[in-house]
DNA sequence: CGCGACGTTGATTTGCCTCAACGATTGTGG
DNA sequence: CCACAATCGTTGAGGCAAATCAACGTCGCG
């Protein structure tokens, strides 16, 4: 665990103790394809790290319809951040698209090691004004570009997922259907 | 200033020592109807806290079509957070829609502040949050909602904001043109 | 008053969706 | 390891929501 621990932090100069309080904090989940880690209308207690494996976060709305509100794979972290950070009910389920391991922290537990440890609530708002960036860039995306266009950036910009995940995945992560997205990728 | 500063950060304790300091990096501007407070390729230095008036942001696409990306009112923020937080030059244009008053104050000024008096830097990872919070409602009804929908979580959300603003100032924040806007207006 | 900016309305076009059918691929039980 | 079913991806036809293009009414301001 602390070396999972130091490479999550691994910007930061944490003293022996401080490693000790934060490895703590994280527990290592195994999941399998298609597990669910987080169902509509739980209490959004967690956040994940992911170890191994690739997740998505999904919302379903009144028509059944699924749309993909972010895929995550080794390093990256994955939860349902409006129920996580309003304290409110899951509206989107967490799901494993492959085989995955991950590491969970519960936000109390978080809260507390911020206040021991201020390094650790620095590296956390860090992350954050970093997922500001890209969500800015996702709403500018989706304002000013046409559905080929978003799915080419895509590609650009994670180059690794694609093989990942299905069609449908993706295609309910650019806001098309997959029968749109098929036919743009027959053009390219 | 000082008031100014208090109500800004109303939920934190500082003392008279803290609250001099933090006082000094904010500087007050007044702007007419119409400046442009930061242009594209700008270097993104600051960001503003809106005393009175209206602001937004918006993006110029290659066609030379407006996108909103945010409006501001009292007790809101803006910037080009794409450039504020990635170091890199703006994409975004920051505009007066009326007369307008704000507190600017650098990234730079407000890093230090973090590491003199750690409540602050407490205060904006909250703030981070929240706005992390309205991104994915945002990002989740851009893709789950029709036009019209997204027009009425709009005036629900930000009830005093419609009168204030131009027909095309939202149309352009809702992702439509203003003849659409204005056929979805006659419907209700 | 007259001009320019803004909002509305109508006609037409278009990008993407829906529905349906059909291959291709994957998974599973015998 | 094969046979078969289920899932997934592709293609075509037709439809719809919103865009585009164009014209006209309205408001505010020099």
């Amino acid at each position: 665990m602390k070396t999972f621990i130091k490479n999550i932090f691994f910007d930061i100069d944490l003293s022996v103790n401080e490693l000790k309080e934060v490895a703590a904090i994280f527990h290592e989940t195994k999941h399998k394809k298609g597990d669910v880690l987080l169902d509509i209308e739980d209490n959004v207690r967690y956040q994940f790290y992911v170890v191994e494996g690739c997740l998505r976060t999904f919302f379903l709305d009144e028509k059944c319809k699924e749309h993909t509100v972010q895929f995550a794979v080794k390093d990256w972290w994955i939860s349902d951040y409006i129920g996580y950070f309003s304290e409110s009910k899951s509206v989107l389920t967490i799901e494993c698209i492959t085989d995955s391991i991950v590491l969970k922290v519960s936000k109390r537990n978080l809260e507390d090691i911020y206040k021991k440890v201020p390094k650790i609530e620095c590296f956390y708002r860090k992350k954050l004004e970093k997922a500001t960036v890209r969500f800015q860039k996702r709403i500018l995306n989706n304002l000013a570009l046409s559905a080929k266009e978003r799915y080419e950036i895509f590609l650009k910009t994670y180059p690794n997922i694609e093989q990942i995940i299905k069609n449908y995945h993706l295609a309910s992560y650019l806001g098309i259907t997959t029968e749109s997205l098929s036919r743009i990728r027959k053009e390219i």
